[in-house]
DNA sequence: TCTGGGGTCCTAGGACCC
DNA sequence: TCTGGGGTCCTAGGACCC
C-alpha cells in the first residue's frame, strides 16, 4: 500500500448531513402531545394502538405487556436514558423499561413528514441526496450564504414545515458531516473543517464511522484499535492482512477524514422486496397451507408495488430464515422482465424447490431485481412480439 | 425472552464467449 | 494437444445502513 498523501482540494466542498431527531417517536409525539417527556418506544410488530376511553382520554400500552418478536425502531431520548435503543428486541427492552409507553409504527405518517421536511430543505438548498425516510445529504458548495447561517436557516425551515427538530453536520465531505450531525444531537448544528479532525474525530470509537459495522468493529477492537486515532496510526500492512487491500485502503482514508464521494441527487432503485417474520416458526408440512397463503400474498403485494411504481424486473428471488436464524437465498433470472403476480409466484416457487427445508421457517421473503421502467420493457416486448409476428408471417 | 423490514454494495466462483 | 487471458452474466452469501 502506498502512503496516504491527503490531496487538499483547491476549493473544499460544503456538504451537510441532516438527520431528523428520533424521527418515528417525534412524529408520534405530534399526534400524542401528552406523551412529551415520557419514555416512549415505537415497535415493529406491536399492535399497541392507544385505547380511547369514554371521557376521551387515551390509555397507552406499556412495554411490560408486550409479547412477540418485534424490535424497537425508535425510542425517545427519555427511553434511551433507560438503555432502550433501536434494533433491540421488544422483550429485552421490556425488562429494561417496563413502564415505557409503546406505540405501533405508522409508515403513512412518517412518509408524510418525510416529504414535508425534504421539500422545506429543497426551498433553501435543492442539491439533496435521499438517504432514507429521515436522513439526507445536501451539497451547499454553490450556495452563497455563510455556513452557520445556512445551517440555522435549514433547521428553521424544517421546524416550520413539520414542528420537528433535526441535527445537522456540515463539513467538506459526507463522512465527516455524517459523524458531525450525531455529535450534538438533539437539535444540533455542528460545523467541522479538516483542522477539527484530530480534536473532534480521532477520539471517537471506530464504530462512529459509517461503514464500520459490528463485524469490522469487533475485529478492529481485537487488533487493539478502538478509536479513529488508533486506526489512523495503525500499520497499513496490518490492516491489509486482516481486511484485504480495498477495505484497508478505505479504512486508512476515512481515519484521515478523506472522502470524495459526491452528493448523488438521483438514483434508480435496483430491487424491490417484501418479507415477513411469522408470529411463530412454521413447519413446512404441518403449516403448509398457511405458508402457501403467505407466499402468494408476498408475491401479490410485491407485484402491486412494482406496478404502482412503474417497474418490471427480470431477477426473481426468495429469502428464507430458519428457526436457527440461518438465512438462505435463491434467485433466477428470466428472459423477460415482469411485474405480474402469477409470473413472480411461479418463478419464486421454482427457487423455493431448490432449498432443502429441514427446519421450521421463521421468515419468508420475495425479491425482484434487475429492474427497468415498465415503458421501456413494454416497448421492447412489443417490438419483440412484432418481430416474432413478422417472422411467422 | 434474543434478533423487523426494506434496501445497497461487495466478493467469489462458474459458465460462456472471444 | 495444451494453454492463454479478458469480459460479462448469473448465483449465493454476507456486511452494512436506515
Amino acid at each position: 500500500m502506498s502512503p496516504i498523501s491527503p490531496p487538499a482540494p483547491a476549493s473544499p466542498r460544503r456538504i451537510a448531513h441532516l438527520d431528523m431527531d428520533a424521527f418515528y417517536a417525534s412524529v408520534a409525539l405530534l399526534r400524542y402531545p401528552e406523551l412529551r417527556g415520557l419514555p416512549v418506544v415505537i415497535g415493529a410488530g406491536s399492535h399497541a394502538e392507544p385505547q380511547v376511553q369514554a371521557d376521551g382520554t387515551r390509555v397507552f400500552a406499556r412495554l411490560r405487556d408486550y409479547v412477540g418478536r418485534g424490535v424497537i425502531t425508535t425510542s425517545t431520548y427519555e427511553a434511551r436514558a433507560l438503555g432502550v435503543f433501536s434494533a433491540m428486541g421488544m422483550m429485552k427492552a421490556a425488562r429494561l423499561a417496563p413502564d415505557a409507553i409503546m406505540l405501533p409504527v405508522d409508515f403513512p405518517s412518517y412518509r408524510h413528514y418525510s416529504r414535508l421536511f425534504k421539500e422545506a430543505v429543497a426551498e433553501v438548498a435543492p442539491a439533496i441526496e435521499d438517504r432514507g425516510i429521515d436522513e439526507i445529504y445536501i451539497d451547499l458548495t454553490a450556495h452563497p450564504d455563510p455556513t452557520r447561517e445556512l445551517g440555522q436557516r435549514i433547521k428553521a425551515a424544517v421546524k416550520e414545515a413539520t414542528g420537528l427538530c433535526c441535527s445537522i453536520g456540515i463539513s467538506p465531505n459526507k463522512l465527516l458531516s455524517k459523524i458531525g450531525s450525531d455529535l450534538e444531537k438533539p437539535d444540533g448544528l455542528t460545523i467541522l473543517s479538516m483542522d477539527d479532525l484530530e480534536r473532534r474525530i480521532w477520539p471517537l470509537s471506530v464504530r462512529k464511522i459509517n461503514g464500520i459495522g459490528p463485524k469490522a468493529g469487533a475485529r478492529l477492537v481485537g487488533l487493539g484499535i478502538n478509536t479513529v486515532a488508533e486506526l489512523a496510526q495503525a500499520a497499513p500492512a496490518l490492516l491489509q492482512k486482516h481486511f484485504g487491500l480495498g477495505y484497508a485502503r478505505w479504512l486508512v482514508e476515512v481515519a484521515h477524514g478523506i472522502d470524495e464521494r459526491p452528493v448523488v441527487t438521483y438514483s434508480e432503485p435496483k430491487s424491490l422486496s417484501r418479507e415477513t417474520t411469522f408470529e411463530r416458526d412454521l413447519h413446512v408440512v404441518r403449516d403448509r397451507a398457511v405458508l402457501s397463503g403467505i407466499f402468494l400474498d408476498l408475491c401479490t403485494r410485491l407485484a402491486a408495488d412494482l406496478q404502482r411504481k412503474g417497474y418490471v424486473g427480470r431477477t426473481i428471488g426468495i429469502k428464507l430464515r430458519f428457526d436457527d436464524f440461518r438465512t438462505v437465498t435463491r434467485d433466477i433470472t428470466l428472459p423477460d422482465a415482469t411485474a405480474d403476480a402469477q409470473a413472480i409466484h411461479h418463478a419464486a416457487g421454482v427457487c423455493l424447490k431448490r432449498i432443502t427445508l429441514d427446519h421450521r421457517i421463521r421468515l419468508l421473503g420475495v425479491r425482484v431485481g434487475t429492474l427497468s421502467h415498465k415503458t421501456d420493457a413494454e416497448q421492447s416486448t412489443e417490438a419483440f412480439k412484432h418481430g416474432v409476428q413478422l417472422t411467422l408471417c
